[in-house]
RNA sequence: GGCGCUAUCGUCUAGGGGUUAGGACGGAAGAUUCUCAAUCUUCAAACCCGGGUUCGAUUCCCGGUAGCGCUACCA
């Protein structure tokens, strides 16, 4: 027998993805539970792959599940086990339990068990398994087998009493046995059920928890006979609610991106992700604290604090944890993610000090929502080939009479023996006087001509940025604009 | 259909037998100025419904409704 996982010094939890997709938010979010529970606790998180539908596993899914979870940040300190090759693990546990009298040889194929599904439903009956092969005798079930009849193995659930267990965030679940059918272990092929596999290895690996999507609620006394057939105490349990899209319904392509990797994909930071996937359904104590880093999120994350409900992937709130993150992030750290945005859309940038490409980024960072702001609406602060807002020109440089001073501007810039942030505005605002114009409508103009944009941070950083050379050439374009 | 779970602003949530029911995103308005997607200020916005229990229920209990999940030789 073993102890009382919730005694145990050192909890053991794991996160088992199905390779037949690729990493999802509602996976993600779970892998990250576990993982913050058991850096929380300084446990162990094992890492398995269940890959026992071999027609919908594949290899690259399994690939794009690791890539997923080292983006978010999530570590594993055991695996990743397969099991797929673990087979005869669970062969021989669901041996014993047909020995011990736990399980038994079911003869009946697919098609009877359909049409006997079927007809029992027609007649408003009961559409669970009829328990016919239960009671065929050890000799004849041997006879059979040994003369080549394909069978599957079904657990012998109990006709009466009921099974509970104690979940860590729902509480005590009861579910009546005659609720349950006599669920198939081992297929006719030889493979295990989830039910049988899931349990063999959390047996195995001793597992002390189990965090995982309340999908799998109702089947979790299945599970809990297992583990009692076995022999042995079930770990805790602790189910989380599921992700919904907008109209409530399961996430799924319907709502957008339903991969970790597309959110990469799409300019997200995986510290933002991350922060956000982790306050999906759970809260700290200090519940007006949104902003984590993994620090924080260890210290704080407990399984008690999780959510009853579902949660709605809200992906406004995203963009903001995104908007927040990139501007927290210091610019060494953003740079080589900027990077791979540049090398999508082609771009080259003009600078190579990586310093000066910092500090850039420290000017920009600001205002950008998403990593690819970098490479679309900030392209002119990198590069020389970038678009005009027409709609910037048409506010800010309609005026014949601005595009000429502003080339005026730049000779007098060309002049300039220093280069400097409160140089470069205390040049405007004199010639703005010499010229009776308002110093505003030179600044706005010359934002569109320097950086294309009607929106920018202040003109004199942005000067100061680009440099004498750039600035005195994109002013004098301005005519062409 | 059966079984299970859930129910606080549009969304994520805090709270809890007596509260002006708190925060955040989003929304609206205003301020600021050199533009705004930045910043600051302000505002609107919720306890699913019906019965109990109670001096008092949004909170506890029951029922309803709704949503979700499970009901496979998928996981």
């Amino acid at each position: 027998m073993s102890s009382n996982p919730s005694s145990s010094a050192s909890p053991r939890l794991r996160f088992a993805p199905s390779p037949t997709g690729y990493l999802h938010v509602g996976g993600a979010r779970t892998a990250l539970f576990n993982w913050l529970f058991a850096r929380h606790y300084g446990g162990t998180l094992i890492l398995r792959i269940e890959d026992t539908d071999f027609e919908r596993s594949t290899a690259e899914m399994v690939d794009g599940i690791l890539d997923g979870l080292r983006w978010l940040g999530i570590d594993w300190d055991e695996g990743p086990h397969f099991q797929s090759q673990r087979m005869d693990l669970y062969r021989e546990s669901a041996q014993k339990l047909v020995e011990d009298g736990h399980a038994y040889y079911c003869f009946c194929t697919k098609e009877e068990l359909e049409q006997r599904r079927a007809a029992a439903q027609a007649k408003g009956g009961d559409p669970q398994y009829d328990k016919k092969c239960r009671n065929i005798a050890a000799e004849e079930a041997q006879a059979r087998r040994d003369a080549g009849e394909a069978c599957a193995i079904r657990f012998a659930v109990p006709d009466a009493g009921s099974t509970f267990f104690d979940d860590a965030v729902f509480g005590r679940v009861e579910f009546s046995n005659s609720e349950i059918e006599d669920f198939v272990l081992l297929r006719s092929d030889g493979g295990p059920t989830y039910h049988l596999s899931v349990v063999v290895d959390d047996l195995d690996m001793r597992m002390t928890h189990v965090v995982r999507g309340a999908d799998h609620l109702s089947n979790t006394p299945k599970q809990v006979m297992l583990y009692r057939a076995l022999g042995v105490q079930p770990p805790l349990f602790a189910h989380v609610p599921l992700i919904l899209g907008p109209d409530k319904t399961r996430l799924s392509k319907r709502h957008g991106a339903t991969s970790v990797t597309a959110y990469k994909d799409e300019g997200i930071v995986p510290g933002a992700f991350r922060n956000f996937l982790a306050l999906l359904g759970w809260s700290p104590p200090d519940s007006t604290r949104e902003m984590m880093d993994d620090r924080a999120l260890i210290d704080l994350f407990d399984l008690s604090a999780i959510q009853k409900s579902n949660a709605i992937f809200d992906r406004g709130k995203l963009d903001w944890f995104n908007s927040e993150y990139i501007r927290a992030y210091p610019a060494v750290q953003l740079l080589p993610l900027i990077e791979e945005e540049w090398k999508k859309v082609g771009l080259i940038p003009f600078q190579t000090n990586r310093e000066a490409m910092e500090s850039t980024v420290d000017l920009v960072k600001p205002r950008a929502r998403n990593l690819k702001d970098f490479a679309t609406l900030f392209r002119a602060y990198f590069s020389d080939e970038y678009e005009v807002d027409s709609t910037a020109v048409e506010k800010f440089l309609k005026d014949e009479a601005v595009r000429q001073m502003l080339i005026e501007l730049a000779s007098r810039y060309e002049k300039e023996d220093v280069f400097s942030e409160g140089g470069t505005e205390k040049v405007v605002r004199d010639f703005a006087a010499e010229k009776s114009v308002k110093a505003g409508a030179l600044i706005n103009g010359a934002r569109v001509a320097l950086t294309g944009q009607g929106v920018a941070p202040s003109l004199f950083a942005v000067m100061a940025n680009l440099g004498q050379e750039r600035t005195v050439a994109r002013l004098k374009r301005a005519k062409e604009l």
